[in-house]
DNA sequence: TTATATACATAAGAAAATTATGTATATTTG
DNA sequence: CAAATATACATAATTTTCTTATGTATATAA
């Protein structure tokens, strides 16, 4: 899995955590490679997600004690599934809604009413 | 100028440049110090660039022929204004569609549908 | 006169992703 | 049956991008 996205990769950085804890609000549990799956379901392959991307954010959400784990064997391979912490919960709610605000806020610059006059140079 | 923004910062990561070619694309010529003014004020002092990371994107523009820029003095001080090549205005449309696209996903995703069955576990 | 605003710049460090590997099993396809 | 693809994890090296901090300098407001 070497292609991440559709779009320019930048586009993602910075979006990559709270679209993790959003999923697994709606999940109960996930393991990584579902999630990588989910997102391509969602997106319409528009966004891909990388292992090398994926893994550490888990890690460290985990880590930060938002995500807890369960590790199980199906069919002789090792899954991890992924939970949210009590404090995670609360963390997703907080995050989704942050990015949410954001979005409506790079709506309004990329709509920005031509030259308004403000600005007189 | 140290705060940056009234988000969590990562979420501005990777729309920076975006940003700036938008506004150029629809500014004719703008400097730098006016950029960070005009976010500001479009979103409502929400986006407070810095100039850490204002500056250094503007260079890295120039130098990949997306801007061009005329030094003037106003008032005894320098003012470097910016302008979109042509390569920078085909670019600025393409970035900005872009960015347009990716918002959609984004809230694709952050509104997906509790549940749904297509992953069972 | 001191703080704030205007106006540029850059360097050190941190954070986050890409890219590239590595291991291993299961399944599909030619 | 062999090879390719899919499933499933992990991490290391590198790059990119931003934060934080600092530096220079003038103008204006408190």
């Amino acid at each position: 899995m070497y292609i991440c996205s559709m779009y320019s990769k930048e586009l993602l950085k910075g979006t990559l955590k709270t679209i993790i804890l959003k999923l697994l609000s709606e999940n109960d549990r996930m393991y990584g490679y579902q999630i990588t799956q989910k997102v391509k379901e969602i997106t319409e392959g528009k966004i891909n997600l990388t292992e090398g991307a994926l893994y550490p954010a888990l890690h460290k959400l985990e880590a930060d004690g938002l995500l807890m784990t369960e590790k199980e064997v199906v069919g002789n391979r090792m899954r991890k599934y992924y939970k949210l912490t009590k404090t995670g919960n609360n963390k997703a709610t907080e995050m989704v809604d942050e990015l949410k605000q954001f979005i409506e806020t790079l709506k309004a610059i990329m709509n920005v009413a031509p030259q308004n006059l403000s600005w007189s140079v």
